[in-house]
DNA sequence: GGGCGCTGTCACAAAACTGTAGCCCGACTG
DNA sequence: CAGTCGGGCTACAGTTTTGTGACAGCGCCC
């Protein structure tokens, strides 16, 4: 799955560019304008890499960095600050409190680009991994493949991509609202029984006759993907 | 070993796309932004070959290319100039200074890789690959062949590069916007669904009836060249 | 000038994929 | 145990994406 970003960032012109352009890069964006309205989209979607500008109203950026780092669940996100020029100096503080890599403004969407896929590579090689591996499923997503037990399993775009959102998290339970968010984009409408139909297809897809189904409802909250047999 | 190549460019963009493919195609790079790095870069790591851009601020591709020539340890290394549309005439000088081949700007991928080849094998034979195999089907790049299971397959130019391209990532997937960049050029504006008509005809021109198609679609995401039956 | 090979676009047909509704059934509630 | 609720499944009509034949333009060679 696309990688989740979420943008931490009260200056509207630049959040906006910086969406626009990470969107295209393939990635999937969610943005904040403040360190609440951060930490609380943080909880929710739990993001694959959060950029954090320094200077901020209310909360400050080290602040946010700090909180994250303070939450079980987002502990281990990779947080990258963006800071203006000058306050460079700051930049052991921000290492410190738990920032991975900082760009100083102004800086290219390619540099950009660059430090986010360093930092995730370096943070959560899963993200930039190519291939992942959960008992006898592999998901190549470079060749745009999965096979389980050594044969082909052909999936739809949609399915490729719940796939593998489910396999970027293992265990984890997604709620079918998250799973939207997330597979199919934080902006479309679509009902939230669809999921179910895709979860049936993708099963359908993936399990021959009394192989284990790695697919595990939780009836009443969503669904998760389980490694183990 | 792979080579080294050292990228002495100024503009930003250009430099990292150069650096990204020559990374992809194999090669080990090394970026200067103007002449000064760009010589005391060659002093130390002494490349196998230099991509040098006609324009650079302060010292000029030319004269990069002079002093190069002479230092007793990159005397001997090969040199590709980088010249915008309309600097052609300044060939002969070019050359004449020691350069041992050019690339007109705007190029493609597989242009500008091909050259590497060609001056790599005529300078330091052993460092370029001409042949790839892949199943019953052989390119040879200096004789401009194919062959699939010992039958001669006729390829336009295009056609040709684009099976170059798509061999030499066996196995990954590509976006239309990704082969136009690569087989077209970073700057033509073609449609995007070209593609789909040439691969179509390479299709046509590769696959004898009960050959199986080396060339999978991926829907909604692109093309791939897959080695394996 | 007239073929000829190659290209890029279009338009249309075929194929693949999608979202929704509806029905059924087992699980849970009281 | 009847009544809900949540989820699995199927059918289907609507969309999107891809395959392809036709065509006009270009550069080249005879």
């Amino acid at each position: 799955m696309k990688p989740q970003v979420l943008v931490v960032e009260d200056e509207d012109a630049l959040a906006t560019l910086l969406q626009y352009n990470l969107e295209k890069e393939g990635y999937t964006v969610a943005v904040a304008a403040d360190g609440e309205d951060a930490l609380m989209q943080a909880e929710e979607t739990t993001p694959d890499l959060v950029l954090v500008d320094w200077m901020l109203p209310k909360v400050s950026g080290i602040e946010v960095c700090r909180r994250l780092r303070g939450r079980q669940e987002t502990a281990n996100v990779p947080i990258i600050m963006l800071t203006a020029r000058g306050e460079e100096t700051d930049r052991v503080r921000g290492l410190d409190t738990g920032a991975d890599d900082y760009v100083v403004k102004p800086f290219s969407m390619t540099e950009l680009f660059a430090r986010i896929r360093a930092v995730l590579r370096r943070i959560r090689p899963g993200l930039a991994e190519d291939v992942i591996e959960a008992g006898d499923i592999t998901m190549d997503r470079v060749a745009h493949r999965v096979r389980r037990a050594d044969r082909e399993i052909h999936l739809g775009p949609t399915e490729f991509r719940l796939l593998d959102y489910l396999m970027q998290h293992p265990g984890r339970v997604f709620s079918r609202e998250q799973l939207l968010d997330a597979v199919w984009g934080s902006d479309v409408y679509v009902e939230a029984r669809t999921v179910d139909v895709h979860v049936g297809r993708l099963r359908k897809a993936l399990n021959n006759k009394d192989e284990r189904d790695p697919i595990r409802t939780v009836r009443s909250a969503g669904y998760a993907f389980d490694v183990n047999a």
